[in-house]
DNA sequence: TGCAATTTCCCACAATTTCCCACAATCTCC
DNA sequence: GGAGATTGTGGGAAATTGTGGGAAATTGCA
């Protein structure tokens, strides 16, 4: 699994075209070639993954079989939806779907996040609103977090 | 078995046509030619098959021997009889049979998800409400995902 | 057999995507 | 700090793709 560190300043053209940051880009393992997945996460962002480490997630998904139940289904769907295949150009830019350009709200200034095996596209001022917490608010939120991890 | 990979926005013509993405075309193994498979859902919505994976999928059903129950040999028929070999023309459209228009009420705007080795056509309104979860909901699905997979 | 409906095979235009080049900004190394 | 290399940004133009419709060929039905 790839690890991505980071968190970089981007512009998107007119085009919907996002460049990749060069330090970001040097990160990719060089078996990536141009070949990436975009998807939309969960919170008004957009997630970017090779496509190995999207491949690895979806397997998990396909050892449940179908004919299990609607749920199962559903599940299935509203995990992968909104997934794309995206090509680096001769530029180091990626062409955003447009669909999930509206979906996260990006316009022109874009911040991509490392995380684990995953990138997050966040437009800038909306990030800026998530990370805005106070002390207090993080402290508890890292408490929650204490409890789910042993919780399993 | 193929991995498809994608969303894609698609609009059905008067005729019934839909015109196949070239982002998905391309993921087809060279193999499969023209010839695709469609059947109903279990859902509101079609599934398109390559021939082959449509093979192995039926193959799947008769590891169940239609002496088992009649409910068994129920299941079978039904779940074969929507099935439809479709061609590919040289615009990359497919003609979806009427019947199945109907089932899966597509209208104009049509939505190809991937699914594994399926192809899903949904009708863009009912694709969206399907989609539509609340948190709670999704971790419930979660939950009930991860029982699953562990009983296999 | 003849009519109506469907399907296939064309062509054509509009929109999108890709490919390319060029310049500006930034970084690196001396 | 400065010069050269690299990277980021923008846009033009060609190629490809999506969409629609006309008309011939085929099918199904009465």
């Amino acid at each position: 699994m790839t690890a991505f560190i980071g968190e970089f300043n981007c512009k998107l053209d007119e085009k919907g075209r996002l460049s990749i940051p060069s330090k970001l880009r040097a990160q990719f393992p060089e078996a990536v070639g141009n070949t990436l997945v975009v998807n939309r996460g969960f919170e008004k962002c957009l997630v970017l993954y090779t496509k190995e480490d999207w491949l690895d997630e979806t397997a998990k998904l396909n050892t449940v079989d179908d004919f299990m139940s609607p749920d199962i289904r559903r599940f299935k769907r509203i995990f992968t939806n909104g997934a794309n295949l995206v090509q680096i150009d001769g530029a180091q830019r990626i062409l955003v779907p447009k669909k999930l350009l509206e979906y996260a709200e990006l316009t022109a200034e874009v911040i991509l996040v490392a995380n684990g095996n995953k990138i997050e596209l966040w437009d800038q001022a909306i990030y800026e609103s998530e990370l805005n917490v106070d002390a207090a608010e993080m402290s508890q939120l890292a408490q929650l977090f204490h409890q789910q991890r042993n919780q399993g």
